[in-house]
DNA sequence: CGGACAAGCTGA
DNA sequence: CAGCTTGTCCGG
């Protein structure tokens, strides 16, 4: 099966046993006086076997399955949850007491989605259960809801939830708020948002209709009471949905979806697995529709006039054009762009490099500048020595083969692009880095900024990409999706085209899908030519891959160089790729394999590679 | 994980 | 062989 397809559950594999069941069956119906047993997931990742406790008289009422709670482990307190209930321990093992109840934790559902996110991205239930546990103790839940169910809302929405599910095409100044309501209407819904921003205004529009609404995290105790919409960031897929009725993941493109350290589990697949599980219709909406979304299900598109009204105007700096020894980050329409730029009219330059110079080439021969000792590009420093940054050697700026003194930078960073465009523009640039500063006046009417500049700032009037082929161009597999994935971001930062919003993209590649489905507001174009590629190279979703380092990795990826429909590749920069035609054969697979002592990263759907 | 305990190394 | 380090196992 292909990736986005999704996983069915492990089968029965070597897996550990069910959570909700766990350990030793269940306890005969209660026949006079044995005692309440139940066992408990230790909150440590590294311990993933349960423990059988005794339940104190005095605590009795409050343990139930996912309960948080103290244990005494070989000597040390520990936190952990009730996996299983009324079990009847292992003869011959003298029972601790529990030692407390520290207070509600996941439902059952959850415990068990849990365990299958250990199987899906090789990981700890322990590690899911802790996203899955309120931020505190919760000791009691407020009152069962008395909101007011939103009704109306997106109609695609409201078809693809009447179909079972379906992926919205939402242009950026699409209404997220109408797909939450449009879930909202059939019953309680979950709702991730790629930010806590976005989840709030939700929240904030749901609750304006008279919703009782669970924004979390803070809102877990009232998610876990009943609510007619739980909304929050990436982890709120594992929020408590007492009576889930209907899923929705927002922008389910944005990487911010997927956690970075492993394991490496996506907000999307949860989601979409919990509905599995719930039996409720979901809803992915997105401007620009991951293939791994697309494999989900069917999409539903606004007609052509709708979604391009939802798009800004975009401009194409064709840069082939232009002389490629003179030409810099700066087309005429880019300088006209910045010169318009004033109070109210704010124009954002993206520029996906830091620093200042990157590469020098000498201008009389064209040779690029490169260090002496060991070969590296170097840069200029302030003193206007060239500097190796590799291994710190300085030379004069002169060229090594014609002797000429005078160097032309061909890659900017942002640093110079920041000084070239306050005198291009004659008026004052500020820098945004994601490194948090702002040099400059940030409130000047011209920022130029990574890519970073894009979440930092409020609005704009336009955007410029003054160099989207390193976007276009990287040497990533999703380097296509990721820069529409941009380019629709700072769409949605300018806004649609009837407010004036306005876009440039810089390029030497006009006729790249990205660039053209941008023009004709029509991602499309992107899926429909990066689908076949994907399947001609063998990545996600037309392949599953697993990469693999740390130290133990060679030990854990060597039994599975003969797994039978797997392909171990590397290692390559001290990493393993495991690549798998499905899910469900590179999962089960992985959790066949024992781990080996030692440092071992495993993480499923790299998003980068 | 962290403690317990067992199996190996060193110095006399 | 004591005294110590290093490694493996197990916990309720």
């Amino acid at each position: 099966m292909t990736g986005g397809g999704q996983a069915l559950p492990p089968d029965p594999l070597p897996a550990p046993p069910p959570l909700a069941d766990a350990g030793s069956g269940p306890a005969e119906p209660a026949l006079g006086e044995r005692p309440r047993v139940v066992s408990v997931l230790p909150d440590n990742p590294a311990v993933s076997r349960r423990f059988d406790y005794l339940v104190p008289e005095r605590l009795d009422h409050q343990v139930r399955l996912g309960s948080l709670v103290r244990i005494d482990l070989s000597g040390r307190r520990l936190g952990g949850w009730v996996v299983a209930d009324g079990v009847v321990p292992p003869p011959g093992v003298a029972l601790r007491p529990l030692r407390g109840v520290t207070g509600f934790g996941p439902p059952v559902d959850v415990l068990e989605l849990a365990e299958w996110a250990a199987w899906r991205w090789a990981g700890r239930p322990a590690h899911f259960l802790r996203t899955a546990s309120p931020p505190g103790a919760v000791k009691g839940l407020p009152p069962p809801p008395t909101g007011r169910r939103p009704s109306g809302g997106n109609a695609l929405a409201e078809e693809a939830l009447a179909a079972g599910g379906g992926v919205v095409r939402l242009p950026p100044a699409g209404d997220l708020v109408g797909v939450a309501r449009a879930a909202a209407a059939r019953g309680p819904a979950l709702v991730v948002a790629p930010s806590a921003e976005l989840a709030g205004e939700v929240a904030g529009a749901l609750r304006a209709d008279g919703a009782v609404v669970a924004l979390l995290p803070g809102g877990w105790a009232r998610a876990a009471a009943g609510a007619d919409v739980v909304v929050g960031a990436r982890a709120a897929a594992w929020a408590p949905v007492p009576g889930l009725a209907a899923t929705v993941v927002l922008d389910e493109h944005d990487e911010v979806h997927q956690e970075e350290a492993a394991p490496t589990w996506h907000a999307r697949d949860v989601a979409l697995e919990r509905a599995r599980r719930a039996g409720a219709p979901w809803v992915l909406t997105s401007p620009c529709p991951s293939l791994a979304g697309l494999a989900a299900g069917p999409q539903l598109a606004p007609s052509r006039a709708e979604e391009r009204a939802g798009w800004p105007v975009v401009d194409v700096a064709d840069r082939r054009r232009e002389d490629p020894l003179r030409a810099g980050l700066y087309s005429p329409a880019l300088v006209d762009l910045v010169r318009s730029a004033g109070p109210g009219r704010r124009v954002v330059c993206v520029l996906n490099r830091t620093g200042r110079v990157r590469l020098l080439a000498c201008t009389v021969d064209g040779e690029l500048a490169r260090c002496e000792a060991c070969g590296a590009a170097v840069a200029q420093d302030e003193g206007g020595e060239l500097r190796c940054p590799r291994c710190g050697a300085a030379r004069p700026a002169v060229c090594l083969v014609c002797g000429a003194s005078r160097f032309k930078a061909v890659r900017l960073g942002v640093t110079r692009a920041r000084e070239d465009l306050e005198r291009l523009a004659g008026r004052p640039v500020a820098l945004v880095t994601a490194a948090g500063g702002t040099e400059g006046d940030p409130a000047a009417p011209v920022l130029v900024g990574t890519e970073a500049v894009l979440h930092r700032v409020p609005g704009a009037a336009a955007v410029a990409f003054l160099d989207l082929d390193a976007e276009l161009l990287a040497p990533r597999y999703r380097a296509a999706e990721e820069a529409l994935a941009l380019v629709a971001r700072a769409a949605r930062l300018v806004g649609p085209r009837n407010g004036g919003g306005r876009l440039l993209l810089q390029t030497r590649l006009p006729e790249h899908e990205v660039v053209v489905a941008a023009l004709h507001a029509d991602p499309s174009r992107v899926a429909e030519a990066e689908a076949p590629r994907r399947a001609a190279l063998g990545f996600p979703p037309a392949a599953a891959l697993a990469a693999v380092s740390g130290a133990a990795g060679e030990a854990f990826v060597e039994p599975l160089r003969g797994t039978l429909g797997l392909e171990v590749l590397g290692p390559l920069d001290g990493r393993w790729l495991v690549r798998a035609p499905g899910v469900t054969t590179l999962c089960d697979a992985l959790a066949a394999t024992p781990r080996p002592p030692g440092r071992l990263r495993v993480a499923v759907d790299p998003l980068r590679l």
